[in-house]
DNA sequence: ATCAAGCCTTGATTTATATCAAGAAATACT
DNA sequence: AGTATTTCTTGATATAAATCAAGGCTTGAT
């Protein structure tokens, strides 16, 4: 159950067993169904999740359309990083795409790792290091990139996605319409002949 | 000189008059012309600049159109996170918009500090939840947000923004052509007029 | 002060993507 | 298994924003 954890933390930073221990310690396990909503807006994000199997979505209402902001699959952690870090009310909700296997750590038990062994703000800063790159990566698809970029880049990493995650939702997650994706994945073998010329 | 430096790292955390002598010795101060090259693509970024004054832009280029992904200012950090995190050449450059006042701190530099104090781990996880929060929440208005809506938001935070950047420049910052932009600004009194109806 | 270079504006046109609408396919429900 | 509901596709049309193009301002250099 904990070793998927452990990897992830120890490809961050090496960890002695006896941190490994201390750390499994502070997770408490869930095994819960899909749809499940682990966060609502307005609420106050208490627990960061660590995805030991399943698949989980963040997302927002405005103008009554929603917007995907994060997919999270295993071996991610989820929460709302604004409400989470900063004990806010939360912006966006967290729902789970599938059933799920989670480990999750409450705020508390996290402020005790912090507090008990300084080796925790080091793996916190370099998990977040990470994530802040992830992200501006994910910032420059939409500055730079057309709707179809963006769809034949997520397809070249994770070409199974669309088994995994309705479209609908992966469509906004890429900032555009469920009928652009649509098209785009119709037209997908055509757009990649076009290519295939001009490089 | 100083000053601005400790005051934005004691708004993240208290620091011992130690701890903030200690910091200071890492920064190098550097006082610098418009258009500097901090950083080229390709280049490692080995430095992240603290800005005393003035103001910097990071950008790529890609089909020969520049593409700007942060616009800084007094009180903010300036490097190129995936370069200077990963110590791998930078997908990104680094320009002065103006004359600018800096304060440097090299990457073994902040090495050593993470070393000799663990508070810096934690002063260094805060800066960097708060930066993944903020890079959220602009990724969030390129999803969500219209052009006219992502300038009004960034016009009500910064209404002398212009003043000091390139119209081009914010335009690529906000995601849209220098023409949107400027017919955006030309426009601005009619759209408050019609919002004002509606709300 | 005058000229050149770069920057911004404005108009006309095009294009990518959204919206609207209806039918087909898949999935879940009894 | 058969029906109902949800999800996906496809087509027609609308629209925000990009592109193309030209002229007018600013700014800086001589």
């Amino acid at each position: 159950m904990y070793e998927k954890l452990l990897n992830c933390l120890k490809q961050i930073y090496p960890l002695t067993l006896k941190q490994q221990e201390e750390i499994c310690k502070m997770f408490e396990f869930q095994d819960l169904p899909r749809d499940t909503i682990l966060l609502k807006v307005g609420e106050v994000c208490n627990h960061t999740h660590f995805i030991v199997e399943g698949a989980a979505r963040s997302s927002y209402k405005k103008d009554n359309k929603e917007f995907v902001t994060w997919l999270g699959f295993e071996g991610e952690f989820v929460h709302s990083a604004q409400s989470f870090l900063l004990r806010e009310p939360s912006l966006e909700s967290i729902v789970l795409i599938s059933d799920c296997k989670l480990l999750s750590l409450g705020y508390s038990n996290l402020e005790l790792l912090y507090e008990k062994d300084p080796i925790w703000n080091k793996v916190g800063r370099l998990l977040y290091e990470l994530h802040y790159i992830t992200l501006q990566a994910r910032l420059n698809s939409h500055l730079s990139m057309s709707a179809a970029e963006r769809y034949d880049q997520i397809y070249l990493r994770h070409p199974d996605i669309l088994d995994r995650v309705k479209l609908v939702h992966l469509a906004s997650y890429l900032g555009m319409t469920p009928e652009t994706l649509s098209r785009l994945r119709a037209n997908k073998e055509k757009r990649q002949r076009i290519y295939a010329k001009h490089h």
